[in-house]
DNA sequence: CCAAACTGGAGAAGCGATCTCCAGTTGCGG
DNA sequence: CCGCAACTGGAGATCGCTTCTCCAGTTTGG
C-alpha cells in the first residue's frame, strides 16, 4: 500500500493520488472487468481480467486485493442502474404498466450482463454491497407491487420476496439459452406475466418462438 | 480388468461374475451413489460415494471407471420413473388435470433428487443417456399438451420443448431455496399454471407462503 | 536527471480432484 | 481345509487450475 504525507486518517478516499500511469492502468483493470464480468460471469481468474485490460497480474493485484473488491466496484454501478429503474417504474402512469416495465427492464439488465445477475441473484460474491443495494431495492419494489394490487391488476397475493425469485427462474433461461436464443427469456417472462395478472380472458401472445429441437438440446446441455 | 473364460466374445454384458463379495460391493457403491447424488448433486467426488459407501477409493474405481458411469447407472432409474410418470398422467380423464398433475409429479422428482435435476436440466453429466431418455419423454409430454390445449385449458402457444424450461425455472428456485423452504418451490409452480391456462377469472391462491426475510436472503446468498 | 513509484509476468505455493499401486485379506474350487 | 486368484483399502503420485508474490527493469515527475 502506497500513501504519502495524507494528514487526515480517512479511512475510505484514495489515500494518496496515484501516479498518472496508475491511474490509466486501474481505470484500464476496471473496464476490462466489467466487459469480462459481463460476458463471461464473475467466475473469470484475476489473471483473465489483467490480460484482458492489457496489464500484468502484479499490476491487477496491486489494486484489487482480491476479485471481491473488483465485483463490487463493477457491481456498485449495476445496482444503481437497477434502482434508478425502480424509480423510474414508479412514476408510469398506469401501476401495471410500471411493474410490467420494471420487470422487463431489469431482465434486460441481467440478460445483458452475466455478472451483474450473478451478484444480485446468485450471491456468488461480494455478499455484503449486494445485501445492501437488495435492501435499497426492496421498498421500491414492494411499493410498485401494491400499487398494482391496489389496481385490481396484479394477484394480490404476491409479496416483495417473490420478485427476485420470480427474476431468478427467469434468469435460469437466459442463462441456459444464452448462446443459443439469447432472447427466449422474453417468451417466459410474458408467460409469468400472465401468471401474475389478477386475471385475463385470453393469454397474452408469446414474444419469441419456442425453441426447435436443436436449440433445445444444445440449451440442456 | 478381471475376466475368466469367457466364450462368447460379447462386448456388454458383464464379462464374468462377479466374486460374492466383489458383487456386493457393487452393489453398495450404487446404493451409495443414489443417496449422495440425490442429496448433494452430481459434483461430488468418487471418494466421497465410497467413504458414505463404507469401501476404499480403489474399489469404487475398480467398478466404475469414471463418475459418467456412476451417474447412468442410478440416473436411468429416475428417467425411467419420469417416463412412468408421464404415461399415468395420459391416462388422467380431465386433460388439464393430466397436466398438472406431470408438472406437479416431475417437480416433486426434482425437488427430492437433486442429482436428477442436475442430469436433467443442467446438462452436467452423462449426455448421451440423459438426451435418449428425453427423446423418449418428448412424444408423451407433446400428447399431454396438445389434449390440455385441444380442450381449451391450456394455452394455445406452448410447445413441447418449453416445458423443460419451465422444469428450469423451476428448479432454479427449489435449488436455492433447498435449504430454507424446501417447499417454496409449490408456489411459484401455481404460479407458472395460472400463466399456463388458457383463461381464468381469479387466480389460483399461492399453497405455501412467501419467503419472510431472513428465509429470502438466505436463499440468495 | 534520478529517486521513488510502478510494471509485468515467471513461478512459488496451495488446493482439491482423479486415479494408481500394492501389501494384505477374502472367497471358493478342488 | 488348503492355496491361489480375486479382491480390498487407502496412502500418495499426479494433474490442472488458481491465487498471489517477488523483483529486475521501466516510467514518471519534481
Amino acid at each position: 500500500m502506497s500513501r504519502r504525507i495524507d494528514p487526515t486518517p480517512s479511512p475510505e478516499p484514495h489515500p494518496s493520488p496515484l501516479r498518472a500511469d496508475a491511474e490509466r492502468n486501474r481505470l484500464r483493470i476496471l473496464v476490462a472487468a466489467r466487459e469480462v464480468f459481463a460476458q463471461r460471469g464473475l467466475d473469470v481468474t484475476i489473471d483473465d481480467i489483467a490480460r484482458h485490460a492489457g496489464v500484468g497480474v502484479g499490476t491487477a493485484y496491486r489494486r484489487f486485493a482480491n476479485r471481491e473488491q473488483l465485483v463490487e466496484a463493477v457491481f456498485e454501478e449495476g445496482a444503481e442502474h437497477l434502482i434508478a429503474l425502480a424509480e423510474q417504474a414508479l412514476t408510469h402512469e398506469d401501476p401495471w404498466d410500471g411493474f410490467v416495465q420494471f420487470f422487463l427492464a431489469t431482465a434486460e439488465d441481467f440478460a445483458g450482463d452475466r455478472g451483474l445477475r450473478e451478484a444480485f441473484l446468485e450471491g456468488l460474491h461480494g455478499k455484503i454491497r449486494v445485501a445492501a443495494a437488495r435492501d435499497r431495492l426492496i421498498p421500491a419494489v414492494s411499493a410498485l407491487i401494491a400499487r398494482a394490487q391496489q389496481a385490481g391488476q396484479l394477484r394480490g397475493d404476491l409479496e416483495s420476496t417473490d420478485f427476485p425469485l420470480l427474476q431468478l427462474m427467469l434468469g435460469a433461461v437466459t442463462e441456459h439459452s444464452r448462446t443459443v436464443a439469447p432472447a427466449v427469456w422474453r417468451r417466459y417472462l410474458v408467460l409469468l406475466l400472465d401468471g401474475l395478472r389478477h386475471d385475463r380472458d385470453h393469454p397474452t401472445p408469446l414474444p419469441h418462438r419456442a425453441l426447435d429441437k436443436d436449440e433445445f438440446d444444445q440449451t440442456m446441455a
